[in-house]
DNA sequence: CGGGTTTGACCGGCGC
DNA sequence: GCGCCGGTCAAACCCG
């Protein structure tokens, strides 16, 4: 993790919120590298946003304000009159304090251990990829928010932005699963289905770009595929992990989460990594 | 049935 | 003041 930088660090540094010194593990136990690092997240759950360790991230840091007036206005969220309800609060794009931003591969989006649900895409001015916006759904009120984009110069690498901070101490299971929770297995398994439908769809559109003289796109019609079969290798990989990861847990640590429901933890807390590539990919394709 | 995503509309900040 | 643009809402729909 490099450049990191919050403009509020001091309220994160200050706060005990949770200590980790009261997690304890056998002498012979190596965590798993990435369960280890989940169970860093558990460390700062009050801000585990912010402290982004769970992640291969290849880059983080802070936008910095373009200029003075928008350094004043990122103080916070503010309250009055809204579109069709007086009562609810104001939105304000720019006021979001704590706003960080994280380059991170695939592997990165799906190590987040928050669940996330997302409320909306747009497409962004200058960039091909449209952003997709997300907002905690762990807990009712979070103010939390996510907004995952598609690098333009690196498309295997995806820009996440977090700003607000959970309101809740750690990834809370949701009052009611019932029929919401979708299996693991069966995600990766419909995210395997899901990416190989598109690759092929990819390429029905480069054997069409090859007799059209009009479509002049395909080299980024190639260039659509390459990526895709990366993702389909990275989502393939992530299910052994995720396998992996569910034994080391149930052998090793689920003693010290006793409190916490971890079955529905984890069957949550992993969304469906096409989710962000598959929506992400059908608005490159046009 | 309750949780999710999709998507067009809406709102407000911001630059001109 | 106006228009562009990013962020959010919410209805419709999907899924298990």
């Amino acid at each position: 993790m490099s450049n990191l930088y919050m403009e509020n660090w001091d309220s994160y540094t200050e706060n005990p919120a949770f200590s980790f010194d009261s997690w304890s593990f056998s002498e012979d136990f190596e965590p798993n590298p990435k369960v280890s690092d989940e169970l860093e997240e558990f460390r700062k759950p009050f801000y585990p946003e912010l402290n982004p360790y769970s992640m291969p991230v290849l880059e983080d840091h802070v936008e910095e304000p373009e200029n003075r007036r928008q350094q004043l206005s990122v103080s916070g969220f503010a309250f009055s009159g809204a579109r069709k309800d007086s009562a609810k609060p104001k939105r304000s794009r720019k006021n979001q304090k704590n706003r960080v931003v994280q380059h991170v591969t695939a592997d990165g989006l799906q190590s987040d251990i928050w669940a996330w649900r997302k409320y909306g895409q747009k497409p962004i001015k200058g960039s091909p990829h449209p952003r997709s916006y997300y907002r905690c759904s762990s807990s009712k009120g979070c103010l939390a928010r996510k907004q995952v984009e598609r690098s333009c110069t690196d498309p295997g690498v995806f820009i996440i932005t977090y700003t607000a901070e959970h309101s809740h101490g750690h990834p809370t299971k949701r009052n009611s699963l019932s029929g919401s929770t979708r299996n693991k297995s069966s995600t990766v398994t419909k995210s395997l289905a899901e990416i190989n439908e598109l690759l092929h769809e990819e390429e029905e559109t480069a054997a069409a770009a090859l007799v059209s003289p009009t479509n002049t796109d395909n080299e980024s019609v190639k260039q659509e595929m390459e990526e895709l079969r990366q993702m389909l290798e990275e989502v393939d990989d992530q299910r052994d992990k995720n396998l992996t990861h569910d034994i080391m847990l149930s052998e090793e640590s689920v003693q010290s989460f006793e409190d916490f429901e971890f079955e529905g933890f984890f069957l949550d807390q992993f969304p469906d990594l096409s989710q962000e590539v598959w929506s992400m990919d059908e608005s490159c394709n046009t």
